[in-house]
RNA sequence: GCUGGAAUAGCUCAGUCGGUAGAGCACUUCACUCGUAAUGAAGGGGUCGAGGGUUCAAGUCCCUUUUCCAGCUCCA
């Protein structure tokens, strides 16, 4: 595409533009040149292209720069009507993020009230349709300036410029804000958007620092798409694990147990069950793990040892009074106990129990480890941020040989197991490194963790995996390969951690002996196959709505007979699925068969068979499946079991 | 840990100006014996999260605390 410009030169834009291109021309006072210029030999406004949602199909808000353009502009509309109503508010800093935009204000909190005024002043100001114009200062003339607009902050983001940056203003109205931009060329352009919550956040990210009050958006040129986004937020709260999972009574919390502690119900309890026996046998028998089963709590002796006595005392659950003395003996004299953060150490010592040859390795442990983290009180999510939980924890202890080998394996089993329950396509592969700024926090010395980390890359690419790379996500005692997984709201957790432990085999004096009879060091790699089981229960259920994979649901099939008439023949049908070790019920209660199906879908049962006169007589059942499927109509039990028995075994998910 | 919001029957929620508690669903009992998303009737069920205060009187106002929710920070 060429636009001519209005000094007469052109200007080729590749297909792939975007208004961020124009947005950046714009900056640099070439794109405002073009607003009367000539798109494609088509005299265009450009401007009226950039403010009225665009007729032009490649010069649409649709591309993600444009959209992001797009909404940082409403977030100054925000800001500008913020200042309308609280002069005294002072401005920080509001970007464009995924789907929205947030400013952050030094005010008093709001109130939905006030959101809402806040929102109003906001329609204002894009029905006025100001320009939007954009300058630049010298750096000390752009502290003055901000120092005469009473912006403490800004002045405070420009201090920390470096001094040669070029100082970028936006005007709109009445309102000049610090900003590096792009932005729209009118305010006008942002016509429906939507404030969606506040709350509180410290200023630069720092607990330490002040709170400001965050203000929420999201807006759009189109009503369908903010309609369609509000809409959209309504159905995802429909798949909120924490909801859905209390309303299917998977689990619970109750007060006076305590923040974190969720009770898994009948129902909960039996899919984890499901999932814990799938990956014992897994490991066990496919990946030759051994098991172990070992100390829920141990003295703080062992955490010394380990270090994670000094790394991470504050998340630990001291029993007893912690009363050391600064030689770490204890005052009272009495034992100080804690319960485990992690199960390494105490693999570690089964491993230690005998002696190990060469031949023994690898050496993979195995346990189903209940651990416990003492999670700062506002951190808990339902099963997602807990205080409890439990992970299909192993460690490998391997020569240095093995140690690439083995990685892989524990990448590709860990990969089998999200593809088996249909998570894969959701997560992405982070290579957590230290923070070299930090060491402190860290076992070894820089070259030490070069090498890991260098060893590491070289098996993850020779994986040929996909991932990033991001500093300050170590473990103190080496790097790890996170699997990480998005909830409903796009909050990101780990789900399967593989890493990579130098230091701990020598603090623990773990050893093999070799061909020649020498005592070696062996390399050690921390894992989980499917991670945690509560986290796993959590994204199952909120990526199939609760409608989880049938061979994971604690009822597969509910017998539904027509009335106690077909009682008999009902459990003659539950004999036969109970023999093939099918999980299911029967519904016996004298009521019409309309109510029992109804129930049976609400609780997202993956099978009904409906039985009455017909079925008896033809040795048959109906079987109606969960969701919109609806009634498949009768067929032998002996076809209805067979496939069923088959879609278990294949741990099939749709 | 920080900021804000919330907590009333098993669940979802109403409860006005401070005057001692209500609905739907669920549960129990009875009747109905039923063909693909709710049969009808009757009944039981609440220390209004907990503790303290103000008041003649508190679900309602104030303080403390616990838990839940949103976000921030944190997540070895």
């Amino acid at each position: 595409m060429k636009i001519t410009l209005k000094d007469g030169s052109v200007k080729e834009y590749g297909q792939a533009m975007s208004v961020i291109d124009i947005a950046n021309d714009i900056s640099e006072g070439l794109a405002r040149v073009a607003c009367a210029g000539e798109v494609d030999g088509k005299v265009v406004d450009l401007r009226t292209v950039l403010t009225e949602d665009c007729t032009l199909s490649i010069l649409t808000f649709q591309d993600e720069a444009g959209k992001k353009t797009f909404r940082h502009t409403a977030s100054h509309i925000l800001a500008q009507a913020v200042k309308h109503l609280y002069p005294d508010a002072k401005c920080t800093i509001g970007p464009a993020i995924e789907e929205g935009f947030y400013y952050d204000f030094d005010m008093p909190p709001l109130s939905r009230e006030d959101l809402d005024a806040i929102e109003a002043e906001m329609k204002k100001i894009v029905k006025q349709g100001d320009e939007i114009t954009t300058f630049t200062l010298p750096r000390e003339e752009a502290i003055r300036l901000m120092e005469e607009k009473q912006e403490p902050y800004k002045v405070e983001l420009i201090r920390d410029l470096p001094e040669d940056a070029v100082i970028s203003f936006y005007t709109q109205g009445d309102f000049t804000d610090l900003c590096a931009g792009p932005h729209l060329m009118n305010t006008k352009a942002v016509k429906f958007f939507k404030l969606t919550s506040s709350s509180g956040a410290y200023w630069r990210g720092d607990s330490n620092k002040k709170m400001l009050t965050r203000i929420y958006g999201t807006a759009y040129t189109k009503k369908a798409d903010l309609e369609e986004r509000l809409a959209y937020l309504e159905t995802i709260r429909l798949r909120d694990h924490n909801r859905l999972g209390r309303e299917m009574q998977l689990f619970t919390t109750v007060d006076v147990i305590g923040q974190g502690l969720p009770l898994f119900m009948p129902k909960g309890t039996k899919i984890i069950q499901t999932l814990q026996r799938w990956i014992e046998d897994l490991e066990d028998y496919e990946w030759g793990y051994v098991r172990t089963r070992t100390p829920l709590m141990a003295k703080s002796d062992l955490y010394k040892i380990s270090d994670h006595w000094f790394h991470y005392k504050d998340g630990m659950f001291i029993l007893g009074e912690d009363d050391e003395d600064e030689n770490g003996v204890s005052r009272s004299g009495k034992e100080i106990l804690a319960l485990r953060p992690m199960t390494c150490p105490f693999q570690y010592y089964v491993y230690k129990a005998t002696q190990k040859s060469y031949r023994d390795l690898p050496y993979r442990m195995g346990e189903t480890s209940t651990i416990f983290r003492n999670e700062d009180s506002g951190e808990m999510h339902g099963l997602t941020r807990v205080r409890q939980f439990t992970i299909s924890e192993g460690h490998l202890i391997c020569t240095p040989e093995q140690i690439k080998e083995e990685f892989k394996g524990c990448v590709k089993l860990a990969k089998y197991c999200l593809t088996v329950l249909g998570l894969e396509e959701d997560v992405t592969y982070r290579m957590s490194k230290w923070d070299p700024n930090n060491s402190d926090k860290y076992l070894g010395t820089p070259e030490e963790w070069d090498r890991v980390q260098d060893a590491m890359r070289e098996i993850l690419d020779e994986i040929g995996l996909d991932y990033t790379e991001e500093d300050g996500e170590a473990a103190f005692y080496g790097p790890k390969l996170d699997i990480q997984a998005k909830n409903v709201y796009g909050k990101e957790d780990t789900m399967i951690t593989i890493q990579l432990d130098m230091f701990l085999a020598e603090r623990f004096d773990m050893y093999y002996v070799d061909q020649n009879g020498e005592k070696k060091r062996p390399y050690i790699i921390h894992r989980t196959s499917m991670g945690c089981y509560e986290r796993t229960l959590a994204w199952l259920i909120e990526k199939y709505a609760g409608a989880l994979p049938t061979w994971l649901m604690p009822e597969q099939v509910r017998i539904l007979p027509i009335s106690d008439k077909y009682l008999d023949y009902a459990k003659q049908v539950f004999a036969k699925l109970r023999a093939a070790d099918i999980k299911v019920t029967v519904d016996e209660r004298a009521e019409k068969i309309g109510y029992k199906i109804r129930e049976a879908r609400l609780e997202k049962i993956p099978y009904m068979l409906i039985v009455g006169a017909n079925e008896e007589a033809d040795h048959t059942v109906s079987v109606r499946r969960r969701g919109d499927d609806g009634d498949l109509g009768a067929m032998p039990l002996d076809t209805f079991l067979a496939d069923l028995t088959q879609e278990i075994r294949e741990k099939r998910h749709d």
